[in-house]
DNA sequence: CTGAAAGCGCTTACAG
DNA sequence: CTGAAAGCGCTTACAG
């Protein structure tokens, strides 16, 4: 409001005739300071529109108030729903988050990796790019940055895990549509190749294919599908190509559960269809999709406490939320209710 | 790799036996420097995992590399596709992206901005809380930040404004209701009351109706929602209320249109319904929705282009994507094909 | 071509 | 209760 020279503590302290020292504990509530004096200097600093400067005290006290999310891209809903979350806990903190999207880039996120380490953030949660080594990440433990791994394991890396549990999230879908669909031709389909929850699920639903004795289709596995448009399309090419050799399908995510959906509803097809996620936009599909809910929002302020509980805050440490099945028409359940 | 105290230039000029100053400036590539000492410094650097300290630099030179981002929730996928194509200009820079959700509270929002004036941003781009004055965006003006205003508004602020024209997304989906699907009842549906862009629209599509001499649905337009499951409720309601007056639906956003959709599935009622963005899975829905691209991604390019260039940065100008109408089958076209 | 010195804006012992 | 001084890690004139 008044003066276009930045305004520091000197600049009050020169304007009330007082020394640095005493601006800066005054602002700070020391309760060594005077009341009348801290009445003052909190005015004065008020009407000169002060603002401290972080990177200064930064410098000289070493705090970190500053947390660094790395992803691979938030425009992905999942992503972006795991970001709110984590936002919620870091803003209760009046910390800031520092955001950047690798696109599956480890170039991207050797750079990305490195300007975090410069702005001396003080924590770190990273879904990592996919084949990232323990290596790549050694500067943050070399400049002593906790850090938070997001979905996406990392061998050899010292630091947690934050996930949901592979084998619940494919329990809860297996075992409806083994019972309450008494499906026995079962499909996991789409996601990321190599990634780490994907192998996790994949593996943990072969053993449960393999203990129900049912056969099993890794053709359907195999073609990553991450988008929508590309489920749909791969979805579409596979049925061409093997013909509807299985009779339910369950979807790496919603995203690729509702081009699967669309899949089908192009060739006026109709089996049990199961997502993972439960985004929002879920249950106004058509049709409705069931699916297991993996709580993006709640993983992300698990996240977010597990790191501010790693850089030193206190807190009761929250219970992971639990997973859950979410009963809607695309399984068949529903389907005319 | 090396050490567990903190490494800075002076440990390199020890280890080396030179001033800090030729450290600071052969890692700076300064020619003056002559090219054995910048190689072995930059050599021993490596070696000893230097990573500089931008708070100390920064407080030094005033450079401000950080962007901040301020936004209502990026949890909104169309916000997190903006959010995604600004990341995607500014990582090109080396520049690191602050990103905060105000959850529409201007408590929060107070916060964030000085957060951000802080840590030396510099420059913000924000989709303000709705209602935001001028005065309470003063902060940054006084810390002589530039600002973008993305999408919203704020009177009497003087920052440039990146939004997509309101009258010409309002046109596309008028003119082809109208033109193409011989509406007459047309009703405009969903959003947030009061944000600017909506008031544009509204304000725009009013004009059209009542120069095409057509009747206005305006307690169609009026009541708020934003989420998939809120539009979908709330159009459920309004047609058990009404009854079914309207003829075509022109929806605030993809989100509430894919509400409307369900809706009216729901219902088994059919009207045409167009979107407006074009997010990924408008292509998906069942039906398909036909819809004004907005193209999120590159309207979040443009907004970072244009803080850059108030920045000093120099580049080409970016032309505005042009809006365009991506025909499916929401609005009746190709329905069966 | 390289070094000594000053200073960015803050915080924190230490005197008084 | 308040002030003078030192120092965080860097950069940049200025000497030499």
């Amino acid at each position: 409001m008044v003066d276009r020279r930045a305004v520091t503590m000197q600049t009050i302290a020169d304007s009330l005739g007082v020394s640095r020292s005493t601006v800066s504990l005054a602002l700070r509530e020391a309760p060594v300071i005077a009341e009348a004096t801290r009445q003052a200097v909190r005015e004065e600093a008020d009407r000169l529109g002060f603002v401290p400067n972080r990177s200064a005290a930064r410098l000289r006290t070493h705090q970190r108030r500053l947390v660094g999310l790395v992803v691979p891209d938030f425009a992905n809903p999942l992503v972006a729903a795991t970001a709110a979350g984590l936002q919620r806990v870091v803003g209760e903190q009046e910390r800031v988050l520092l955001v950047s999207s690798t696109f599956e880039d480890s170039v991207i996120q050797r750079r990305v990796l490195r300007s975090l380490i410069e702005e001396q953030v003080g924590g770190v949660i990273i879904t990592s790019v996919i084949g990232t080594t323990a290596a790549e990440l050694a500067g943050l433990a070399n400049a002593q940055i906790p850090a938070v791994l997001l979905n996406r394991m990392v061998e050899d890396f010292p630091a947690p895990v934050v996930a949901r549990s592979a084998a619940d999230i494919v329990d809860l879908a297996f075992d409806h549509l083994y019972v309450a669909h008494n499906a026995r031709r079962i499909a996991y389909f789409g996601g990321f190749i190599d990634a780490s929850p994907r192998r996790d699920r994949l593996e943990h639903f072969a053993s449960r294919i393999a203990a129900a004795g049912l056969p099993s289709f890794p053709a359907w596995a195999s073609p990553p599908s991450t988008s929508t448009g590309e489920a749909r399309d791969t979805f579409m090419t596979l049925v061409a190509e093997r013909g509807m050799e299985i009779d339910a399908v369950i979807c790496h995510s919603d995203t690729v559960a509702m081009g699967v959906l669309r899949a089908l509803a192009n060739m006026g097809i109709q089996i049990p269809v199961v997502g993972i996620d439960d985004l929002d936009f879920a249950a106004d599909m058509t049709p409705s999709l069931t699916t297991v809910r993996t709580d993006a929002r709640g993983l992300g302020e698990l996240a977010g406490r597990t790191l501010l509980a790693l850089m030193g805050s206190t807190f009761e440490p929250a219970a992971e939320p639990a997973l859950e099945l979410i009963v809607r028409e695309s399984c068949g359940c529903a389907q005319d209710s």
